[in-house]
Order: C-alpha cells, then structure tokens, then sequence
RNA sequence: GGGCGCAUAGCUCAGCUGGCUAGAGCAACUGGUUUACAUCCAGUAGGUCGGGGGUUCGAGUCCCUCUGCGCCCACCA
C-alpha cells in the first residue's frame, strides 16, 4: 500500500551526484526492506496480480526480455504507487525439450530410459562433438542435471532482473518443474480426465523424428524446402477401362491412372486414389481399382470434396501418411492403415504384411531402414526402372511441416496419446472460447483477432503428452492384462493426497512394486506433460490453486497477463482453456502483448538468428534506468528496433534527473507549501494536466504515452520554467517562497512519475529529502495540484516561453552569450497575451537579463531586441 | 489463398475521438558556456505525412483503391 510522501527533517543532497553504483545500493535496500512484498492482508479489490511469463531457462536472457518485462514492472510500479497490493511473482520455466536440449549438449549426454541410476556420475570435461558420442545416462541422472545446470541459470536470471529493477516479490518464485507445478498440473490434469477434458486416444499424429515424440498443432511451423513433383502411373486393374483424359499409359501400354506426387517412397503405403467426385476426368473410374507402381498393391479410386482438381492431375495418393489430408482421407473414407515409417523416421525394417508378391517384398528390402530421403532416391530409381514415373520430377519449393523447435521434417505416426479437449473437436467449445476473449481487454486490441482466428482454425484437440524425460509425468498408471500388456482406458490413479506422483518410481495403491510390468500388474504412464501443459497452468501455480486457498482468493482472477504476441495461440490460448474448464472462467482481465526487439537490420531477435545482444554490458553502459527508458519507448504490441543511442538518451535523461533534482532541492521549498505568483500557477495547472495524461495512459497499460509526456514536460520544466524562475527563487520574501514551493511540488511529482521509468535515479533523489522508498509513495494527484495552483491565467505559460525562445535567438544569431545582457526587448502581441505578459514581465526580464521590457499592441507576435552593448539592434519575429 | 498490422524529416518515432503556420529525440550545421548539469545550453536547416481517388467548410487523421514491408493463419497431393 502506497502511502503520502513524508519529507526528511533534513536536505541531504551529494556534492555531485551519479548514476553509477545505484543499482547495486537500491536493488539491495529494496529486498533488505522487503519493499516489493505482497501484502496478504489485502482484500482481491486491492490487488493488483500479474501472470509474470516465466522466461525458458535454457541460456541467457537477451535484450528481448529486458524489453518486455520492463513493460510489466512499469505497470506493477505505477499500480503499487496507486495503492493497489501488486502480486508479482516471477517464475522459470525449466521444464520441456529447450532444457533437454541445452542439458544434453553441455554436459555431452543423451538419456536412455532403460539404463540404471548411477550414484555418481563420471562425465567427460570437454561434451564430445558429435553428438553420436553423447554418454548414455539413466532418466533420473539425467533429470538431475536438468535440475543441476537450471538452478544455475535461473540465478544468473534472477540476478538480471534484479540489477534491472523488476519490483517482483521474490518470495513468490516458482518453477514449472517445482514441486508445487507438478502437484497443480498432475491436479488438473486429474480433474480434466475425471471431467471428461482428457482423454487417451491411438491415432495419427504429427511425429518430430529427431526428438522422437509427438507435437501438437501449437507447435507446428511450416518452411519452405525445396521438393519435386513425380508424375507416377497407376495401371488401372481393369484393363479395358478408359484411361482419363492427360493420363500417360502405364508400362506395357495399358490403361494408368497418373498422379502428381511429392514424396514417392510413400508408394508403399498408398491405401488408395482420390480425386473430386465433379472431376469429369475420374468419375466412370471412382469405384474401379488400380495397381500401385512397384508394389502391385490393389487400391481403390474414391471420391472425396476435399481432392482439388486445379492440383497436379487431379487426382492423388493416399498414403497413411503423408500428411494431415491424408489423415483425413483416411479418417472418412474408412481407409486402412499401411504405416511403414517407424518413430525414428525410418522405413520398417521387415516387408510389411500387405505385400504378399515376392518381388514386392524384394523391393521393400532397397528401401528398409532408410530414412525418408534416402528411401526417397532409390524409389524414384525403382519406379524409372518399372516405367512408372514419366518424365522427370519438376523441382518445386513447397511448405514442409516442422515441429518449431526441429529441424527435420514432421512425420505422421499413430501412437496412442493423450489429448486435452480444447474445442479442437467442439463447435461449443469453440464459440465459447471465442467468446470468452470479450471477457478479456486486450492491449492493443486488435490482438484479440489473433486469438479468434486461431481458435476457429483448430484441427483437433490438444495434445499433451510427450515421450521426453525432463517434464511433469503423466500421473497415471496403466493396468496390464494376462498378457502383461496394457489395458486401454483400464487407467489408475493417484489419490489426491498423494500427489505429485513419478509412476516410473511410485506405484499405484493396492498394488506392489514387484507386480510393476507383470501381467495382471501395472505400468507406469511413461509420458511426461507438453509444457504448454504446465505453463497453461501459471495462474493457478502462481496464485496457489488447491495449496493456498487464501492466497488464491486474493489473487485469481489476476489481473493482468504480459506476453509476447507471438504465443497468444499456445500459452494464451492454453491458459484459456485450463482455467475455462477448471473455473468457468477467464483467468485475468487484461491481456498485455509486447512486440519484439528487432535487430537494426529489422529482424527479429532470436537466439537461432545469432544476432541477440546480451543484456549486462548494456545495464553497466548506460545504466539499468537507461535501458529501461528505451524499452519503455516501445508501445504495446508493436516491433521495436534495439537502438542504444535511446540508452544514451535514457541515461542522460536519468542524469538530468539527479542534477535538476539537486538544484530545485537548494532551494528548500515546502512542497506542500502556498503558491501564489502567476508563473508558478500556470506551472502547477500545467502539471495537474500532465498528471491526468499520464495516469490516464498507464491505466490503458500505454506506458510509453505516459513516458512520453512526463519527459516532454520535464524537459520544458527544466529549460524554460527553472530558468524562468531561478533568480526570484534565489530572493527574498513572498514572490521567491512561491516559487520555491511550486519547485518542491513540482519536484516531488515528477519524481514519482518518472518512477515507474527510472527506478533507481528515483529512489536516489527521492532519499534526499524524502523518508521511505518512492515506489511505496503515492501516485501524484491532480485534484491537489490544481487546488495548489489556484487560480492562473492560461496565456502566462505559453508566452513566456514564446518570449523567451525570441529573446535567446536573438541571442544566439547575435553569437552572443545566453546570458549576455539585453538592454531594451520590445514586445508586440494581442490583448489577451499582452496582460499576461505584464504579469509575469518581472520573470521574463529575469531569465533574458533585459534591462527594460516594452509590451506593444499589435495583431501578430514579434520580439524586438537591443543590446547593451549595441553592436546592431536585431529583430526577430514569427512569419 | 485468408486475416492483422505498418508506411510522417537522413534515422527512431509522437500526432488520442478530423480543426490554429505537421512535432520530438538522435544525426547534421552554427554558436555559447567561471557557480544544477559539457553526462550542458541556445539556435539553424531538413517533410508534396507511400501513390491515386472520395467524404467534408476543413484530412497526416475518416472511406475506397493501388503499391511496398512485416507478422499470423491455411488441407502445401
């Protein structure tokens, strides 16, 4: 809870002050003092709760996080000062493949899940460099070292953001490998398979060969490789058939049916032909069969709207599987399944069952084990020797899909896998989430559009498990038949209480370790969770669902989630539907999207471009307050190039802060103090104004807008109203009180509005003068500082700066000093500006040394100036 | 193919619901500077607001259209 400002018995400003040195001081005070802690006390009215993304601990944080979470802590900043109770817990996100990943190639291992523990594990200095010579180590050494090499990294994180000034509360920290986010999101996973919301299914699904496990529809990329279309010839079974029209003969000279096909080593697995059921060319044919090339199998010719005519011949292969059409073909059209490639990408090593022609058989050997390219090049051979493929492949490039974390081609494979209804399948589902997004204020809001469009474009469900180690494990176990294999839908689950469970390790109740993969016993789920599954969940983990139902009434709803918009259709739309399913509701009320840093090349940032900037040298260059001024430069939602010269700006600003600081503090004004000369209510009127803007552009989450103005008006303050007034101020009696009271006031309010900005350059001045940490001070308020102001004329502000811009150019065209005396400025304006002019003349005379100041009636505004010293009289004027 | 966003000074961007001669910072240039600040100050120059239509007394701002760039999505045989 905020609280008044309270000024210091004393004044105590440093002879010189500086930045340097700052962030070490105030970062410390801040944790000592507990500065940043969560009030409990405080009703969910009074809070202000942040969904804070937990940065992938798989390396260094790169100017990219620097950019968006500085975003969050100015809102968490200015909703603290507002006296809201701000919740703002920081989180890691160190479970998933990125962890493996970077595991597996720092330490030179790979896991195989079939090796024992060893006690003490004997790792070579230097990770080989192939990673074919990667040690073999167990699934619980290999976990161990996840846990080993992300502890060090989430220190160093945590010691990035506390040098960049994030006001989190780091009491709350959690990691989505903790204890309590396996125990939430085995919980919910529980609840959502209890609910129906979980289901296991066996089905085709997209296969990244190189991890070797499923991936989900979030995951996927499409990238353009380059391919080639082979235009392969069916012999129609049928040999006095007509043969459509374009089609080459089949070898022989008999009837064929030709397509057009990308990947030719998936002949083997063609179950049928397709083409749309209006296409004159294939209509007498749908029905009829044909001979696969090579192979002999017998397939049929079907019809089905999904087959475009415009494409290739017309008609295509269906293969289970080539790609996800190909799913659906074989889904509706009640196709059999003829899969040859394995989990490892490979084609099966044995002759599968439906080739029961010995040269069939003989042909498969040339292509068994081979990996799809491979198997690709002796099958384009195969089928030129059998005159089944005419001509030669036309090269095209074409999109491939890819798991976005790979970099081999998704393969289609059918594996039983677990799903999360996510209205993939649902109409309902689906418009009710879509609806849901009304629930939510999106910043800026046109990103709601990417929310709505990816959910109605869903395919499917959702799904979760991955066949990885280093994860929350499926809390499941799987009952074994006499046979000792799994019983589908026979699952067994953990008791609340017992939670989190390992199945690998713990068992089921009622059952003993020594009946663990018997028949009539149990095997555990060997899945672990998508990620997404347990990042879906930061709400509940953050806020404490189930474990803290205090801190969770208090908390959730939150009220704000920060991300980046590029994962508004995984970790967004994921966390929209757990906490739909699980409450009926959505899980904050304001969506913030930050954009991202682009390279000054207009590229996006990203560790796979090599071309990210490492954040700490840039911190001690230009100091945290002044990279923190650029990021908060970048609006909401929208690309930002990294620019340091907006560091230098920042650090500058920040400077200017200090100094200007220092000065007005000299004069020992009462910021509470009376006001009463013209110049100084105009000051105040114009900085109630100023407050308004800027509180109402952080209360639309625009930090940047409210950055924006405060520096505006501070430089002007500095420049023209200090110059303005410094010599009244510096004098005796009611005038030079005035203005030492409207110096302290304005002070004191632009220090904390330029705190959520520059925490650290505040919090110095700020302790100069004033008891307790600035970021606990109220936010300033208009209401009073109009009040202060009293009554002020409007004219007075703007033309005194206009007089004095005149009057320095007139100084600097004459290449004169800025304070060179001048000995007579004549004044010619309108009526209205001319009195308040003359009221603030004493002012104006001041700042431009003009002996005497001539105010003259006249319909346009011009400056006449003689000097002292008379070399030439010189005039300026406005056209 | 569908959708979203962007296009304003050499560079990075403001310009909110249309309204006084289009702004800022940086860079450039010209000067100044023994007491808050050289981590400074003042000034100068620089724009047919991407092109073309339209609505309006009035358009950088609203509508249409074209062009370029970026991003998201798509069933890509």
């Amino acid at each position: 809870m905020s609280h008044a400002p309270r000024r210091r018995s004393r004044i105590d400003v440093p002879e010189r002050p500086v930045l340097d040195g700052l962030e070490d001081k105030w970062a410390a005070r801040w944790r000592a003092d507990g500065i940043y802690t969560f009030d409990r006390s405080a009703d969910r009215a009074e809070v202000f709760s942040i969904d804070t993304p937990p940065p992938t601990v798989s390396g260094a944080l790169h100017v990219g996080h620097v950019f968006s979470y500085t975003h969050t802590d100015t809102v968490a900043r200015f909703q603290r000062m507002r006296g809201r109770s701000v919740f703002y817990p920081m989180g890691w996100d160190d479970n998933g493949v990125p962890t493996e990943r970077r595991v597996e190639n720092h330490f030179g291992v790979r896991c195989d899940a079939s090796l024992p523990y060893v006690e003490h594990l004997d790792l070579p200095d230097e990770p080989p460099k192939d990673r074919g010579d990667y040690v073999a180590v167990s699934r619980v050494n290999f976990i161990e070292l996840c846990e080993r090499l992300t502890a060090e990294d989430e220190q160093a994180f945590e010691d990035l953001f506390v040098h960049l000034g994030l006001s989190v509360d780091w009491s709350t920290m959690y990691s989505t490998i903790g204890q309590r986010a396996r125990l939430i999101a085995q919980k919910a996973f529980l609840a959502d398979l209890a609910r129906g919301d979980v289901y296991s299914a066996d089905a085709p699904s997209m296969w990244d060969v190189t991890f070797q496990m499923a991936v989900s529809q979030a995951e996927l990329e499409d990238r353009d490789r380059p391919g080639a279309y082979h235009d392969l010839v069916f012999p129609l079974t049928d040999g006095s058939a007509i043969a459509p029209e374009g089609s080459a003969p089949a070898p022989g000279g008999g009837p064929a049916l030709m397509v057009s096909t990308t990947r030719p080593e998936l002949v083997v697995s063609c179950v049928a032909l397709v083409a749309h059921p209006d296409d004159e060319r294939y209509r007498s044919l749908f029905g009829t069969t044909v001979r696969t090339p090579v192979f002999g199998v017998e397939v049929p010719v079907l019809a089905h709207r999904l087959a475009d005519p415009t494409k290739g011949t017309g008609a295509a292969m269906i293969c289970t599987f080539g790609d996800i059409t190909d799913v659906t073909w074989w889904r509706e059209l009640d196709l059999p399944a003829r899969a040859v490639i394995g989990r490892d990408g490979r084609f099966a090593a044995d002759p599968p069952e439906w080739l029961d022609d010995e040269a069939a058989r003989t042909a498969y050997a040339r292509i068994a084990h081979k990996a799809a390219g491979g198997a690709r090049h002796v099958m384009v051979d195969m089928l030129r020797e059998s005159g089944n493929l005419i001509g030669d492949p036309k090269p095209v490039t074409h999109p491939v899909k890819f798991y976005e974390k790979g970099d081999k081609p998704l393969e289609i494979v059918q594996s039983r896998q677990w799903y999360i209804r996510n209205g993939g399948r649902d109409d309902l589902v689906r418009d009710d989430l879509v609806r849901r997004g009304e629930d939510i204020a999106w910043h800026p809001p046109y990103m709601q559009t990417r929310f709505t469009d990816w959910v109605n474009g869903l395919n499917g469900d959702w799904l979760v498990s991955r066949q990885r180690y280093f994860g929350v494990p499926i809390p499941v176990w799987h009952r074994l038949d006499d046979e000792g294999l799994p019983v589908p839908d026979d699952v067994l689950v953990p008791e609340a209480d017992r939670l989190p469970v390992d199945p690998a390790i713990d068992r089921p109740t009622g059952f003993d370790e020594s009946q663990r993969g018997r028949p009539g016993g149990f095997v555990g789920d060997p899945d672990v969770m998508d990620t997404w599954a347990t990042s879906s969940l930061t709400p509940q983990i953050a806020c404490g669902w189930g474990v803290d139902d205090d801190l969770f009434a208090r908390t959730f709803p939150m009220d704000m989630r920060p991300q980046g918009h590029d994962i508004i259709r995984t970790w967004l739309f994921s966390t929209m539907v757990r906490s739909r399913s699980e409450f009926g509701a959505v899980p904050w009320r304001h969506a913030a999207l930050s954009g991202w840093i682009l390279d000054p090349d207009r590229k996006k940032m990203s560790k796979s471009r090599g071309n990210v900037v490492t954040p700490m040298g840039l911190l001690d260059t230009y100091g945290s307050d002044g990279v923190r001024y650029w990021a908060a430069q970048g609006r909401p939602g929208t690309d930002t190039a990294f620019d340091e010269k907006e560091m230098k700006v920042g650090r500058r600003l920040a400077i200017k802060l200090l100094n200007a600081s220092k000065f007005a503090l000299g004069f020992g004004g009462d910021p509470d103090g009376a006001v009463h000369e013209p110049l100084d209510s105009a000051m105040l009127a114009d900085l109630a104004a100023l407050v308004d803007d800027a509180t109402a552009a952080f209360e639309g989450f625009d930090y940047a807008r409210a950055l924006e103005r405060t520096e505006a008006f501070f430089w002007w303050f500095c420049d023209d109203y200090l110059e303005l007034v410094k010599l009244r101020a510096y004098g005796d009696g009611p005038a030079a009180t005035s203005a030492t009271n409207a110096l302290a006031r304005a002070l004191s309010t632009l220090q904390r509005l330029f705190a959520p900005f520059l925490p650290f350059s505040t919090e110095e001045v700020w302790s100069w003068w004033m008891e307790g940490s600035i970021h606990l001070a109220a936010w300033p308020d208009a209401v009073t500082l109009r009040e202060a102001a009293g009554s002020w004329n409007p004219f007075v502000m703007s033309v005194a700066s206009d007089v004095l811009r005149e009057l320095r150019r007139a100084k600097s065209e004459a290449k004169r000093n800025m304070k060179a005396p001048i000995d007579l400025a004549t004044v010619v304006d309108e009526q209205e500006r001319r009195e308040a002019l003359a009221r603030i003349a004493h002012d104006v005379r001041d700042a431009g040394r003009v002996n005497e100041l001539d105010i003259v009636d006249g319909d346009s505004f011009s400056v006449t100036v003689t000097f002292a010293e008379a070399v030439d009289d010189h005039r300026t004027a406005r056209p």
